[in-house]
DNA sequence: GATGAATGAGTGTTCATTCAT
DNA sequence: CATGAATGAACACTCATTCAT
């Protein structure tokens, strides 16, 4: 009996996952709009119906989605964090951590990118998301306290030490930015000179 | 005969206005998916019908908005351009100008930052959009001539002097950040700290 | 058993029957152009939505409206079919029980009659359709190698002995025929002699 | 004045011209359904609106042309009758005539074909037509007169004399037909065989 | 839990026709 | 006479969702 049971959550696991990566799959494939919710369900071999078992409705299967990619994306740049190190090498670890992340998975990214443009996006809790990131945010607070980086509204930060890896990642914005070890460590250089005090 | 010829013009510049804003507002209201033919009509008080009379469909109808706001924005950033100032006070201009378009036009600004997001945008073409901001674009190759600016790829460049702004003025994104003059003076200083050579 | 079986098969015979009557129906009624998929949705009492159930789209549906029609027909004329007869006798039989046929199911027949003069008609695999006719076909052959029937192309050899049924049976054309048994019996007088060696 | 008068005609008859050769060559290329006033319009190279000058609305432009080629088949094949012939002479002559017109001029074929099994059919006054197939009429009835040909209802007549060739010349009913005057001497053998007493 | 069938509401688009010019 | 612009009504079709099984 029990494993009966177990097996009926092997195959609930496997049918949730399969959608995930149904939903990125298309999303990335023919936009927001126009992956309706039965060919997501053919694309995860399953019944549309069977969906709705699993979310109450399309809106949560997306936000359900991007959150799970932001989850993932958060504990992969924190895998090893190692607070003693310096500052400067912190942050530059973490920007080779979420490059290779994205060059690994561009389809994830791709999706948070359609998702956080769409308004679907405002359905999500914003604080769910950045507690993900805690450790890095507080990193830069430890920096300006130590008069390490420039004392400044915390969003300016953000705008030169993560939304410019963002931008660079997304081959729609940028077709000549070849994502390599070199590249990276030289962007990374701007986004240093931008910050540091 | 100039009363014969606005008689004679029929295609109704009112109309393909009304026509415009309405695409613009209902696109910001409730997002590009839902933006259907049919309440854009609704909203410039046209029949869904003409607009098949001015754009050839949907697509076009979305793709031409995008372009005229790009255009806009393009000229309205080089309105009094001069070439013989400092590079500095040049991008610092161009900065200000940006913002303040942005703070006057928030609808039109978000359009463009929806639309890129969206699949419509592989249908610009992409260097008839380019071709809007060739002045900037030349301000920094100056500078890199001139050994002002950092020499690297164009793609870094342009992710740390203008992507920042799009990102501070992405109210979805940065939602602690104020546009005053005085903010907008210290998020520059970090964008030339980080160009800057 | 049978009961568990019934409740199972979930596709429904009865609307599937009223969506193949209702089609003929309308097209008989006003013709094919005007038959949208929407009004022969109300007059099968179901849905537009669900006809997308049962056919992948508004040709389908009448395709294989068609093909059943002819499929049926074919049935109908082979019905007890001897092959030891005599050859005139055998075409004779086929003659009444086509204008039997299409005299009980005038609607039927009409729609054939528009199908095959429409667009739609293209998109029918005739070797389908030839195959339910196959038995008269090889009479003729038959008839042909005894040196009963005339050794000409077999178009014209059909031109003679089935077309002038159609022509008889519609309405639109001949319109002073009356299908009596007489009449009927006159008419082959004639097709016999067209063929007959 | 007068001349501006004739200019005006000849300009007038070139466009009804226009209008009836691209309203046959659409509806043959894409079907009686598709063929929409604007496409014939600008099949045409007039406005849409132009066609509303000539025609009452698209129903009496369809009718209209389909009467006008009526007539002139009913020219043609009575081009040079000689009533003094011997009346299988005669026959076989308008048989010879229809397949060359219709060889020559399939288009005007197949546009009456599409048309005599539309809806629009109904709309025709089938007196106005009859009366250009008069004299073939008359010697049908002087041959029954003198009792060469077979005493049957007219339209038992019709459908062996007649309605083959129509099916011999519809690409779509006989594939295997070729069009050589040897071949439509044979098949008017089976013809004249049929109605012959 | 899983699903195929069913649907009302909506989609983007084209239609025949009118009308001011 | 000729027309470009305009539109209400309709088109074929897809949607997210429900429900009986």
């Amino acid at each position: 009996m029990i494993v009966y049971f177990n097996l009926m959550r092997i195959k609930d696991d496997i049918k949730q996952d399969a959608l995930f990566e149904a939903t990125i799959k298309l999303v990335n494939e023919i936009g927001f709009a126009a992956s309706s919710v039965s060919k997501i369900a053919k694309e995860a071999g399953i019944s549309p119906a069977t969906i709705y078992v699993y979310h109450k409705n399309k809106e949560e299967l997306l936000v359900s989605t991007y959150i799970q990619v932001k989850k993932t994306m958060g504990a992969i740049i924190h895998e090893n964090f190692d607070d003693s190190l310096p500052i400067r090498d912190i942050l530059k670890t973490i920007w080779f951590k979420m490059f290779h992340y994205i060059a690994r998975h561009p389809d994830y990214f791709q999706y948070t990118e359609q998702f956080s443009n769409s308004p679907y996006q405002s359905l999500v809790d914003k604080h769910e998301i950045e507690k993900y990131f805690d450790p890095v945010i507080h990193v830069l607070l430890r920096g300006i306290e130590q008069k390490i980086i420039k004392n400044v509204n915390f969003d300016i930060l953000t705008a030169f030490i993560f939304y410019p890896i963002v931008a660079l990642s997304n081959a729609r914005v940028c077709q000549d930015f070849e994502v390599t070890d070199e590249n990276i460590e030289t962007a990374f250089t701007l986004a240093w000179d931008a910050i540091k005090l």
